[in-house]
DNA sequence: ATGTCGAAATCGTTTCGA
């Protein structure tokens, strides 16, 4: 199963790029983050001719998640209501159009695009740092359930300083604070885990390039767009890269997709045949 | 820190958000 995430900055400005993408990539789920438009314009006939369904939140401007899906989806849930009927902070941070989860495959997909925060001293901040709260509760009601989780989209933090260009100058600044990469860590709990960071260990490996100040010329990005899976998933990826030449095309998205290659649903002979080879070793 | 984008309204130039 091939899940790939990408924050496309408006959907309709990028939609052919969107379309030759899914042709070259072949993901079974693609997750896209601003959208930028309201559910009744979202360009859905042009995925369902690729033999992908669509489901959309979004809002007119800013904003809006969706999932492309050439798979069944089961139990959609819209924004942090979908989880939390009960929560007034859930009904009020409801109002950005940020979160869309499905089953898929038998797996929990939580498509996020998290605030960005503007900067420290703006109430935008303080609005990151309150929806990164809720969402804590919010991932702790499929965990419950016991579902196999996958959390991804645009986090708009880096969380260590291998995950920005210029960690000295900009770390504790908007996107590297502490105070919100504290409350994205509690958020993912301990059963999440980066799987970008399984395969690669590595800096200079970015998934956002501004488009000001020349940042994709002097390659001075930040990797801020991540997937997480809980341990279960994580056994099973087969690799998770960054597609960035994407972001070299004529006029892109500042986001390039970053993509996870799962073993699942599990492959049972090749279960049979580790078990056989487990056994045999146990003989010796 | 901000040299650029995308969307929408204040409409053909400015404002906001990133």
């Amino acid at each position: 199963m091939r899940i790939a995430t990408w924050n496309v900055n408006s959907i309709r400005s990028r939609l052919d790029q969107v379309l030759d993408w899914l042709k070259a990539i072949q993901p079974d789920l693609l997750c896209l983050q601003e959208t930028k438009v309201d559910d009744p314009l979202f360009p859905k006939q042009a995925f369902e001719t690729l033999g992908y369904q669509v489901i959309f939140h979004g809002q007119k401007s800013y904003n809006g998640v969706a999932f492309i899906s050439r798979l069944p989806f089961e139990d959609v849930r819209l924004g942090f209501l979908g989880e939390l009927p009960d929560s007034k902070k859930a009904e009020e941070l409801g109002g950005q159009k940020r979160v869309l989860s499905a089953l898929i495959n038998d797996i929990r997909i939580v498509n996020l695009y998290v605030p960005n925060g503007s900067d420290l001293k703006s109430e935008k901040y303080i609005y990151k740092l309150e929806w990164l709260r809720c969402l804590k509760s919010y991932l702790e009601v499929p965990a419950e359930r016991g579902e196999a989780l996958c959390v991804l989209g645009d986090f708009n933090i880096a969380l260590e300083g291998r995950d920005i260009h210029n960690p000295k100058q900009l770390t504790g600044k908007i996107m590297a604070s502490e105070p919100e990469r504290k409350a994205l860590k509690s958020a993912l709990g301990d059963d999440l885990e980066d799987v970008f960071r399984i395969f690669e260990s590595d800096t200079n490996h970015w998934s956002w390039w501004d488009y000001r100040s020349g940042a994709w010329d002097r390659d001075r990005g930040w990797r801020i767009d991540h997937i997480y899976l809980s341990k279960e998933l994580l056994s099973r990826a087969n690799c998770c890269y960054i597609n960035k030449e994407v972001r070299g095309n004529e006029k892109p998205s500042d986001h390039a997709p970053v993509i996870v290659d799962l073993n699942w649903p599990p492959n049972e002979e090749e279960e049979e045949e580790n078990d056989e080879a487990m056994n045999s070793l146990n003989f010796l």
